[in-house]
RNA sequence: GGGCGCUUAGCUCAGUUGGUCCAGAGCGCCUGCCUUACAAGCAGGAGGUCGGCGGUUCGAAUCCGUCAGCGCCCA
């Protein structure tokens, strides 16, 4: 390609789609079981399955490029590199979606067949399903898009039906009566995680029961004990206080508790209290889970509308009291003045009530989380009822154990003890959904003899008589029933298929951390009983993605980026590179939705820099074939020896910092690498040297061309596009290592030659570094420009740069020529003390002006001397001799030597300059 | 209430087992350059008592304690 079809500015939407093109129909994100068997070492990762009808946000941007990344990376290292993609049905928010736009046509789900509704549901998966994928691609998921697998796919559902037939035969699935999150407009029950807790002002309310008859001395005793809300009301009866923020719930009150050691309050469990309204009495009972410090210390307890006081009554043989029906109003349970009102009218009415019977001792302002359904933003009513569990205690034993002796490893750690905190604790999942769309629960109940089965394949008659009238369970099971068996699901379990056996168990798994407890511990609780085996050996959690204030990127508050925008506006490259070396581990991350421009510059301009320095190759190498680097080695100029050495660095460090999901580091390793060390330094130092004529030029474009192909290589999983363009137009030495021919992303990732690292030519070369920048900043003080062509000397000659080859200092530093002199010459000038004690020295007669070398000079022995003192110090201390390393101390030594000839050239030079004392 | 994390340059963040990346990078800012790869660039520069205090140590941004502020998770 010639160098006026590239253009100055890398454009990403001229290469991005047939870049993609090629590696798609090129086949490289495939793998097969066979590779595997044939003697490849898999590496899987599996992919967090995104919502079927979702769009690409910023978080999905984040955690799919960290998997590419580690994917492009092992499949350039050779593995057999499997991501497998898919996506999930996403039970209540894709039904949620139908049903909304169900609802502008003025229907609901319950005016259709449910079998029209689950058509309904799938048209508008199939309409919307590819999306998302799409989107995956477009930022380079190099997932094996063959492999796409959907959670109600067949094979998939097989699964589901599996798992929940077999934990059923080994009684770990149960059906029984459970405080759940209800949301009394959907109609169903919710996981917690649907249930979404915001603050809200609300007041918490003081009410006051009596106290039951007869129970005169133990409320004398309890007061005795410091119970200061044990008083009489004005009819001279007993009476405590409770606090609640739900009043209405207190016509489910079956009980009072109080903490077993609170002293107050002991005389008075085992009485009673009048419920007010209700006209019921109950008892006080002690149960461990009260607080002595919140409120007043006393509890009411209503079981059927409080998850804690279910547990509760559980525990203390408590009655349960079902206030409420399914749409959240009072039913025949409560006190007929209040039934078939609205829990928020109710509340009024029940405050009212007590307020005029004088049972209202308060109320305070209280914040507090009010959970309300993720999907139509209803308050969430706790509510007893019937649904299905998993025992999870069982499971949990093999998935705790297995982090324990570090079959799974957290990164970053710390994730490990919030798992196995979670885990020790677990408790039942509650599986069961009012939902239609979804995996139906395969249980069975037989009208006849009302048994229940559950079954893999749908029962023609009744396992127990025999009888034909069956009816399956009208709930589906919480999508992640099908998400916790993704792992092996995806390879066709329970068939002991050749892709199981290959690909799992998978290697890393990355998410976020809001998913540990819903997603993550539960796939390696599956993965255990299931396979044996977890199935992954690591986690990352990546950070959360955030706007410039901090806050989470949300629909509801507007303020995210879209990654497709970036994409379009500044390519899949910039997105991507900004992510990454925005991202420490496990870090969050933050985006300025109102400034793109600036907040992904980071990416977009690395990535042209890269470009560019692509181009200058194509532009300056000519059409000669390039020797590989093996013909040039003994014809190498220093600042070629010096620039293989630092792709050495360059390169163990990029595989330390991904191994350890250091994203940033990698980009941070690269950059510096290919701006500081290679564009800044290499090109500029060879460019001469590219000219028909130029010194050792065989070697300049053999070794310019190896380290930019590597460059390509090793910047290649973090952005693939540019890399794989310049990959192809890049003038290349033809070897096997790089292997010829083929694309980047099938190409090999470079290995570490311990032959190319060259301390010394990196020594020498720092020096020549030091001393450019040495009289550029003199130049820049003096206000001697770019143009104006300069003498320097260096003073005791130039010893330290035998093997720089002429001509490079004068063109890098822009001096007409250099001197070495046995002694600074007498004019007028600007000074300056190289480390290692040279002393460089620009006459600028009419220039400098002498007080303000002796300022400068002034300056320079103060804050050696400084140094030395701190130098000095340290050395004097014999408790730092004898205790800090050998190699510590040596290197102070030499600090000292080093500051000890710089401090006396510069007083020399004080005193040349007439400012000496 | 319990647990976890964060606080380093104007902004976003690195800083691995304490000592050659020890005070850094990117963006922004200032100065000078359209030097035939790149102005999305180059060169030079300003800017931080590493949240406060105390401790351990020969030595602390780094380890310990404590206080303050911010955030997250569980209950």
């Amino acid at each position: 390609m010639s160098a006026s079809s590239l253009p100055k500015t890398f454009e990403p939407s001229a290469v991005e789609d047939r870049v993609r093109r090629m590696w798609e129909e090129g086949g490289h994100f495939g793998a097969s079981a066979a590779a595997v068997k044939g003697g490849g070492e898999p590496y899987v990762i599996v992919i967090p399955p995104p919502n079927v009808t979702s769009v690409l946000h910023m978080g999905h941007g984040l955690n799919n490029t960290i998997q590419d990344v580690l994917i492009r990376w092992q499949r350039m290292r050779g593995k057999v590199a499997l991501w497998v993609p898919g996506t999930d049905h996403a039970g209540i928010a894709t039904q949620n979606i139908v049903e909304r736009q169900l609802a502008r046509t003025g229907r609901t789900r319950h005016d259709l067949e449910r079998r029209d509704f689950e058509r309904l549901v799938w048209k508008h998966v199939e309409a919307t399903g590819d999306r998302i994928i799409g989107q995956l691609k477009a930022i380079g998921c190099s997932c094996d898009w063959d492999r796409t697998r959907f959670t109600l796919d067949p094979g998939l559902s097989r699964a589901v039906r599996e798992m929940f037939v077999r934990l059923y035969e080994d009684g770990l699935v149960y059906r029984g009566e459970y405080i759940i999150n209800w949301c009394p407009r959907c109609l169903t029950a919710l996981s917690n995680e649907e249930a979404e807790g915001a603050e809200a002002e609300g007041s918490l309310w003081r009410l006051r029961y009596p106290l039951a008859a007869g129970h005169d001395r133990a409320a004398h005793r309890s007061r005795a004990a410091g119970a200061q809300t044990v008083g009489t009301l004005a009819d001279g009866r007993w009476c405590i206080t409770v606090s609640t923020t739900r009043p209405e719930t207190m016509l489910g009150d079956t009980g009072v508790a109080v903490h077993p050691d609170d002293p107050r309050y002991a005389p008075l469990v085992g009485t009673e209290v009048e419920l007010p309204l209700a006209g019921r009495t109950i008892p006080i009972v002690a149960d461990g889970h009260v607080s002595p410090d919140f409120g007043t210390g006393m509890v009411k307890v209503t079981p059927a509308h409080d998850p804690n006081d279910f547990e509760i009554a559980g525990r203390a043989g408590l009655d349960v009291v079902n206030v409420l029906t399914e749409t959240g109003a009072m039913n025949a349970n409560a006190p007929e003045a209040f039934r078939g009102v609205d829990r928020f009218v109710a509340r009024r009415l029940v405050l009212d009530a007590l307020r005029a019977e004088g049972l209202l001792a308060g109320t305070d302002p209280h914040v507090h989380a009010v959970p309300r359904c993720y999907r139509c933003d209803t308050v969430v009513e706790p509510r007893l009822s019937e649904q299905w569990f998993v025992r999870m205690q069982p499971l949990a034993e093999a998935a705790l154990e297995g982090a324990r002796e570090g079959a799974v490893a957290f990164s970053p750690d710390r994730w490990t003890k919030v798992y196995a905190r979670w885990m020790e604790g677990i408790r039942d999942w509650c599986i069961s959904r009012q939902l239609w769309w979804g995996h139906r629960i395969p249980v069975w109940y037989c009208r006849d003899c009302k048994g229940a089965m559950a079954c893999r394949e749908n029962p023609e008659a009744c396992e127990l008589c025999g009888g034909g009238a069956l009816e399956q369970d009208p709930d589906v099971l919480d999508t992640w029933f099908s998400s916790w068996l993704w792992p092996f699901s995806v390879f066709g379990w329970p068939d002991d298929s050749p892709d199981l056996r290959a690909f799992y168990p998978g290697h890393v798994l990355s998410t976020a951390p809001e998913i540990l407890f819903f997603w993550v511990a539960r796939m390696i609780m599956a993965g255990y009983r299931a396979m044996g085996e977890a199935p992954f050996a690591r986690v990352y959690l990546h950070g959360t993605v955030r706007d410039a204030r901090g806050r989470k990127m949300s629909k509801s508050l507007g303020n995210g980026v879209d990654p497709l925008e970036v994409v379009a506006l500044y390519g899949a490259d910039a997105l991507r590179f900004t992510l990454l070396a925005g991202a420490g581990v496990g870090a969050d991350i933050r985006l300025d939705h109102e400034d793109l421009e600036a907040t992904f510059a980071p990416g977009r301009n690395f990535v042209n820099k890269l470009w560019n320095t692509g181009r200058f190759a194509v532009m300056s190498v000519g059409d000669d074939p390039i020797p590989p680097l093996a013909d040039v080695r003994s014809d190498l100029a220093l600042e070629d020896r010096w620039i293989l050495s630092r792709l050495q660095r360059a390169i163990r460090r990029v595989d330390c910092e991904l191994d350890a999901f250091r994203m940033q580091g990698a980009a941070e390793a690269l950059r510096d690498f290919v701006r500081g060390d290679f564009a800044d330094w290499y090109l500029e130092s060879v460019k001469d040297r590219l000219r028909p004529d130029g010194y050792r030029r065989a070697a300049a474009r053999s070794v310019l061309a190896h380290v930019l192909g590597s460059s390509c290589r090793l910047l290649h999983p973090l952005v693939p596009f540019v890399t794989e363009e310049l990959w192809t137009v890049l003038p290349r030495a033809e070897t096997a290592e790089a292997g010829e021919g083929r694309p980047l992303v099938a190409a090999r990732w470079p290995t570490p030659d311990p032959d190319s690292v060259d301390a010394e030519a990196e020594a020498e070369f720092g020096r020549f570094k030091e001393l450019i920048g040495l009289v550029r900043g003199l130049r820049k003080e003096y206000g001697v420009g770019e143009g104006g062509r300069v003498v320097i000397h260096l003073v005791g000659g130039a010893s330290g740069f035998a093997n720089l080859r002429g001509g490079l200092l004068e063109r890098l530093a822009r001096i007409s020529s250099l001197e070495s002199t046995a002694a600074p010459p007498g004019e007028a000038g600007a000074s300056a003390v190289l480390s290692d004690g040279t002393e460089l020295f620009i006459p600028l007669t009419g220039v400098v002006d002498v007080a303000r070398e002796v300022d400068r000079a002034r300056g320079e022995i103060e804050r050696i001397e400084n140094l030395l003192e701190g130098i000095e110090a340290k050395l004097a201390n014999s408790k730092f001799l004898t205790r800090a390393p050998a190699a510590v101390v040596e290197r102070e030594r030499e600090k000292l030597a080093s500051c000890k000839l710089q401090l006396t050239k510069w007083k020399r030079k004080l005193t040349s300059l007439g400012g000496g004392e």
